[in-house]
RNA sequence: GCUCGCGUAGCUCAGUGGUAGAGCGCAUCCUUGGUAAGGAUGAGGUCGCGGGUUCAAUCCCCGCCGCGAGCUCCA
């Protein structure tokens, strides 16, 4: 008896009945049957050791950081033996979920004591105890009875055993002494786990849910080389110092006080020097893509809110009301604006409009307020009173492809001018019962984004049923200078609004049609977008954003006035320049410039002072300064600011 | 909002049951220095807020507020 299965390149390889994939990389060579790690059998990851079935296409698995595969099987293997290494120390510890994720792995625990970071250093020794020696992960089939017997002292386990359907198997996995209900796969053996890191632990609900049981979470990550782990640890120390909250301290952007309030910015003078060119250079960029500029009320009737869906869907999320004249008098609530929406929508409907009209583009770069849960607020990236850069289009059915495709294009141009990658994710329709309007509805507005999409060139991801009840949505991600990925602009249809506004205007058959609404922001919030920037430039900031672009450094007194003078020529030209005659040493001053990362650092000393030149340091350069007439810098810096340059 | 941790000078942090210290920053003076920290002197703190224990609390206990790591939520 044999069995064949195919391979990636297409050829095919006959093996007894019975054999494993483990089998079967040993009948291709030794070197790939040491490197293997799993399997994927039919497209599914599957055990090694597991027999393979007659007719399967198979791909060995080995060992790499770059698979995304491989890294699954480690990390959910290193996940069981972090499990393992806590109930030695911890014996009665309850045993959650334990999944690899996008970064390492995690595992959850129900225990009396949460974990403190001597209990990890010691969990994380113990592990290298499991990992020095090859106990094999087993995989086993049990039935019902014996799942709940094995692990009928633990409450969590038998809860999701519960939740397995009848007609699927149920599998636990052994690595003595720890024993897991799990459907696998897992590496060979405990071993195979080298280079491993437990991060931190933090509480965490049992399912996700807040109102369950909180368990303690401890998180690690797990890798097959030293040096993937060594990158990986590098870029969680890179991104504590591009921390924007500590940039935004040391470069004095912003502050966050208690007295003013929990997730409200005071914005300094550099950070909202940053602010403003940010906003201005979007405003433009609307301005030049037809794009009208409105201003709605921060603040407005409750009945406006009840009307747009907001107070029955969105009120967690909403201050409290405001009565202007006191209770019993008739007098209305007042709310703050969580969305501009509403607002713009009754710009919409003050008046008839035509299909002639359409598509009709409002913006409005408005502050709007929320009150997010207190525990989610985080320096810039999660206020209370946000910044949205926020755009309104309505349109006839047949224009919204035209119009997302715009919304892509402007995307591109943001993206592009600020250097940074990003990819589409398209959300589609909710399931049935989870959203409003009629399925040839649905249809139409998929296909549009779809052939936007697709006419833009851009690749997308799939979010099947991810779209939000009123309308599907394109979301756009972007990655930062370390990998790190990014919520950036969100491209919204949407069926609702228009239907509880009754925004109409009037076809070309003299009757009143529904228009379709997009919400669109391309920064999202200016605070948030500001927030990455200054960790994705390390507060480095392109010079046409720095808060201040070039400081003109006198060696001495005497050089003063001539430094002064090259700065005011500077700031004539619209620069953002400043002296600094400060009575330190020229290396301190030059140090200060650098750790201020300032884009330019002009010295002026006697021989430059003498004919009218400037020795110009850019950032990061170093000694490899050049010396040029104060014209030829103010040439150069003016078009490094005007074509906004990512570097000089 | 929940769990745990934290809250000392403008910033980063040390410290003690007997009302406090460093470095940086800041101020003044000296120094006028050619490419990443010149020197001296000085100011600056209700030790987050409120209770409690104690002869005595910045330190121990409780509550509140804020921050952090996560969970949940999300621009």
């Amino acid at each position: 008896m044999t069995l064949t299965v195919s391979l990636p390149d297409g050829s095919e390889r006959t093996l007894p009945a019975g054999a494993s994939a483990a089998d079967l990389a040993t009948s291709i060579g030794p070197g790939l049957a040491k490197a293997s790690v799993a399997a994927l059998v039919d497209g599914r990851l599957r055990d090694l050791s597991r027999t393979l079935p007659d007719g399967a296409r198979v791909a060995l698995v080995t060992r790499s950081d770059d698979h995304q595969d491989a890294l699954w099987v480690l990390r959910h293997s290193a996940a069981h033996v972090l499990a393992t290494a806590v109930r030695r120390v911890r014996p009665g510890a309850g045993i959650g979920f334990g999944p690899p994720i996008a970064e390492g792995f995690y595992y959850d625990f129900a225990v009396d004591e949460p974990f403190t970071p001597e209990d990890l250093e010691e969990i994380e020794a113990r592990m290298r105890e499991v990992t020095a020696t090859a106990t094999p992960f087993s995989r086993r089939r049990v039935d019902r009875a014996e799942a709940e017997a094995l692990f009928a002292d633990d409450p969590l386990k038998l809860e999701r055993l519960a939740e397995i359907p009848e007609d699927e198997p149920i599998t636990v996995y052994e690595n003595e002494p720890f024993l897991d209900l799990c459907r696998g796969p897992h590496v060979p053996a405990t071993n195979e786990i080298k280079h491993f890191k437990l991060l931190n632990a933090a509480g965490a609900y049992w399912r996700g849910d807040e109102n369950r049981q909180m368990l303690q979470r401890i998180y690690g990550t797990a890798f097959y080389t030293r040096k993937a782990l060594k990158a990986r640890l590098h870029q969680i120390e890179e991104a504590k110092k591009r921390d924007h909250r500590r940039i935004g301290e040391a470069m004095d952007l912003f502050s966050v006080e208690e007295e003013v309030g929990p997730g409200l910015v005071c914005w300094h003078p550099a950070g909202a020097r940053i602010q403003m060119e940010l906003r201005r250079w979007i405003e433009d960029l609307l301005a030049r893509r037809d794009y009208e500029f409105v201003y709605t009320p921060h603040i407005a009737n409750e009945a406006l809110f009840r009307r747009s869906g907001h107070l029955p869907n969105y009120a967690e999320n909403m201050f409290p009301p405001m009565v202007d004249r006191g209770p019993g008098s008739g007098a209305a609530a007042i709310r703050l604006k969580p969305m501009n929406c509403p607002g713009h929508c009754m710009v919409f409907a003050a008046r008839p409009r035509s299909y002639r009209d359409l598509p009709i583009r409002l913006s409005e770069i408005a502050n709007v307020y929320r009150n997010e849960r207190s525990g989610t607020l985080h320096g810039l990236l999660r206020v209370r009173m946000l910044t949205m850069d926020d755009g309104h289009l309505f349109c006839t059915p047949g224009q919204v492809e035209g119009e997302i495709f715009t919304c892509l294009e402007l995307v591109r141009t943001v993206m592009t001018t600020l250097g940074l990658s990003y990819r589409f994710d398209l959300s589609t329709r909710p399931h049935s019962g989870k959203r409003i309007g009629g399925d040839e509805v649905w249809d139409a507005a998929e296909a549009a984004l779809v052939q936007a999409l697709e006419r833009s060139g851009l690749d997308y991801d799939l979010d099947e049923g991810g779209g939000a009840f009123y309308g599907p949505k394109i979301d756009v991600k972007f990655r930062d200078a370390i990998g790190r990925e990014w919520q950036g602009a969100t491209i919204q249809l949407d069926f609702n609004l228009p239907e509880r506004f009754e925004l109409e205007y009037i076809g070309t058959d003299n009757r009143a049609h529904r228009p379709v609404m997009i919400h669109r922001a391309i920064l999202g919030t200016i605070e948030r977008f500001t927030g990455v920037l200054t960790e994705h430039f390390a507060g480095a900031f392109p010079l046409w954003l720095a808060p201040v672009q070039v400081r003109v450094l006198p060696i001495s007194d005497a050089q003063q006035d001539a430094a002064d003078s090259v700065r005011d020529a500077l700031r004539e030209a619209g620069i953002r320049a400043e002296t600094d005659a400060r009575s330190e040493t020229l290396g301190y001053r030059i140090r200060d410039g650098e750790l201020k990362k300032t884009p330019y650092l002009l010295i002026v000393g006697q021989r430059e002072a003498n004919e009218g030149s400037v020795a110009v340091r850019a950032r990061g350069a170093e000694k490899k300064q050049i010396v040029m007439t104060a014209g030829e810098f103010l040439a150069r810096v003016t078009d490094e600011r005007d074509s906004r340059a990512l570097a000089p």
